[in-house]
DNA sequence: CCAAAAGTGTTCACGTTACACCCATGT
DNA sequence: ACATGGGTGTAACGTGAACACTTTTGG
């Protein structure tokens, strides 16, 4: 046990971390599901997770299992929120900090699943039944996602290096859940001056090739220091 | 000790909830701090916290601890941040679930200071050195507030039941420390339709008597039920 | 009558929306 | 040649910003 001194001397929740991987492909927000080798809930899909380790924080915790199930490593990783309702675990008091990641899924596609549970992407508006309060727990990702999107630039972290604009239209248009106009959409996004258009097209698509255009951060980041806010 | 089974036997750390208390006061957000009677940090200025017993959730043990040790019972509550990071408490392995609650100053003025414990308002500008992460927590909670009094009605949560259109834009103005034009934030102010306004005024001021308003909590709840979106 | 804050409309600039056609490419 | 999506501009509209004077009340 930890060393108990001072007031804290009383049984301690169970402490974990759980998250909450999102992707884009097919036009399609998509979320990372496992399915549980193990007691309890075994088979049933849950979101990766994991115990927090003493000497680590929440977040170093979900970058660990997100690492040891799923194999991906430095991705955007945010604190969702905490959650304790008393029997949201049948064994005993668990706690969950959650966590919501975007990856790049097409970087990712071929690795996932590479541990002995069971991993699958699944369509936002498809997922199944969870294990413990898992559906709860997406919901409040897929809010915080929406909010998130329209005044953060993470939309570019679901994408490519290197992507078109209406590719990442689709990308809005999914995650908000509305239609866009394209040619308004193309205008706000090129006006911010934060995507640099690239001397490179699609290749073999059965219609004029799209440019390729990628996310300036740095010009972001200069731009938001003298008080720019990225919206929508 | 709880019962452990299954996976979850390792040493857990020790959790508890922290409150930033806001309150708006002379014209200033203010936050409420304890002076600390017992060690670590003994007599530093820390926030209002305690440890969450294990048949009790995170928001649950802050809403107990604002009542012992404030007295302040059914206020606006909720989630800030859970903050892990090792050595936060040198005493253990502590994590804390923060909270932010906002509190009509007027109301609870008196109570603050019950305990043991001293107790007293600072203005967000002068918070001194506070024990343990506390100044940092209570800089994302300054930073959460600011994000989300400009789309969500919570301005209202800080003031009392009646007020003036003045102590609400000077409410605005202290959170998100600009200034704003007095006839445009009455235009859109009550362009929502949210204020109700009362046939009761101010009185014993030494100018024309300022007309009080109520916020129309049910308006709010059925026009956001129709995709209607508070802004500014 | 003076000081102090309440209350009230209009104009102008800018940003948002709506909208349709031609172009490049592979089959 | 045709099907498919890429790419482009303008006009109407509505929202946000700037701005000054009269009114009420207590001292």
């Amino acid at each position: 046990m930890s060393t108990r001194k001072y007031t804290y001397d009383y049984p301690h929740p169970a402490l974990t971390s759980d998250c909450v991987v999102f992707g884009f492909d097919e036009g399609e927000l998509k979320l990372l599901l496992l399915q549980r080798a193990n007691a309890p809930a075994k088979g049933s899909w849950a979101l990766p997770g994991g115990c927090v380790h003493i000497k680590e924080t929440t977040e170093a915790a979900a970058r660990r299992v997100l690492e040891e199930k799923v194999g991906v490593g430095k991705i955007y990783l945010e604190q969702l929120y905490t959650f304790s309702e008393i029997d949201r675990d049948p064994r005993e008091r668990v706690i969950s900090v959650a966590y919501y990641a975007l990856v790049k899924l097409a970087d990712y596609k071929v690795k996932a699943g590479r541990d002995t549970e069971n991993a699958e992407w699944f369509a936002v508006s498809q997922v199944p039944k969870l294990a413990f309060d898992h559906n709860h727990i997406v919901k409040v990702a897929i809010a915080r996602l929406r909010g998130k999107v329209r005044y953060q630039p993470v939309g570019f972290e679901l994408l490519p290096a290197k992507f078109t604009l209406t590719q990442l239209q689709h990308l809005y248009e999914a995650i908000l859940g509305v239609e866009l106009d394209k040619r308004n959409f193309r205008k706000k996004i090129l006006g911010m001056g934060l995507l640099t258009g690239l001397d490179e097209k699609e290749k073999n698509v059965a219609h004029k090739a799209a440019r390729f255009y990628s996310f300036d951060k740095k010009t972001y980041k200069e731009l938001s220091a003298k008080g720019f806010n990225f919206e929508l």
